[in-house]
DNA sequence: CGCTTGACTATCGAGATTCGATATATCATA
DNA sequence: TATGATATATCGAATCTCGATAGTCAAGCG
């Protein structure tokens, strides 16, 4: 269903985010998460591996059967963006920006005195 | 219950983020919603009314029974941050900022070629 | 007046999303 | 060989979101 053009639920958010870096396994995506925020977001495997299913099927990323770059541990599932992923991952960070910026304009200018 | 410290549903967020200008009745609270993110965001009547009393459940904002200032029609209820929720806002505001920071860096430096 | 339209609050149920616990297996290391 | 980190996976409950629906009130209009 290539899912239209709302915004990403919060944990697709953040692993499109993680994933703009380049490709990761499930378990470094957990940890990434955390970093990218200070903390503040804690991924835990029930929310991670729902999500990266429903990522691969909306299409925004697949996992790398590429098996030249890390030939080591073969348990690991490595996941990159898709480019339309990227694009994605492009435009809702445009999306929160905006938003960012225009609530701490709100901030500043809201009474004067 | 005053839930913990974790981040806020989007609904919550975005309505948190639309009161720190001032008070506002939900149905100004849908319009300003949508403007803050330039039409991204689009909350209909089923997630407003329902997440305005969660977040008056959990202290976040209280309806204003504030008659000096909007005598009008008394059919709106109107809604503001309290100090707390005013805190949170700030806090969730901070969280997103550093976010798009750490997100928009990686996508500079990443692959340079 | 009778009708419609927009402002406004409200609720319900379905569906989507998230959480926490639990399970299983591998590997390092003490 | 026990312990703890790595790593993937699933289940059920709880939470959150969506869209439709409903009702009231006020204003505009033919």
């Amino acid at each position: 269903m290539t899912r239209s053009s709302k915004p990403l639920p919060a944990a697709s958010l953040h692993i499109v985010f993680a994933l703009l870096d380049g490709e990761l396994h499930g378990y470094a995506l957990m940890r990434r998460v955390g970093e990218l925020s200070d903390g503040a977001v804690k991924m835990g495997p029930g929310t991670l591996y729902g999500t990266l299913n429903r990522l691969v099927d909306d299409g925004l990323i697949i996992e790398t059967t590429d098996n030249a770059t890390h030939t080591d541990s073969e348990r690991r599932r490595y996941y990159e963006l898709t480019p339309n992923g990227r694009t994605v991952a492009r435009a809702e960070l445009a999306r929160l920006r905006t938003l960012v910026h225009r609530v701490a304009g709100h901030l500043a200018g809201g009474a004067p005195a």
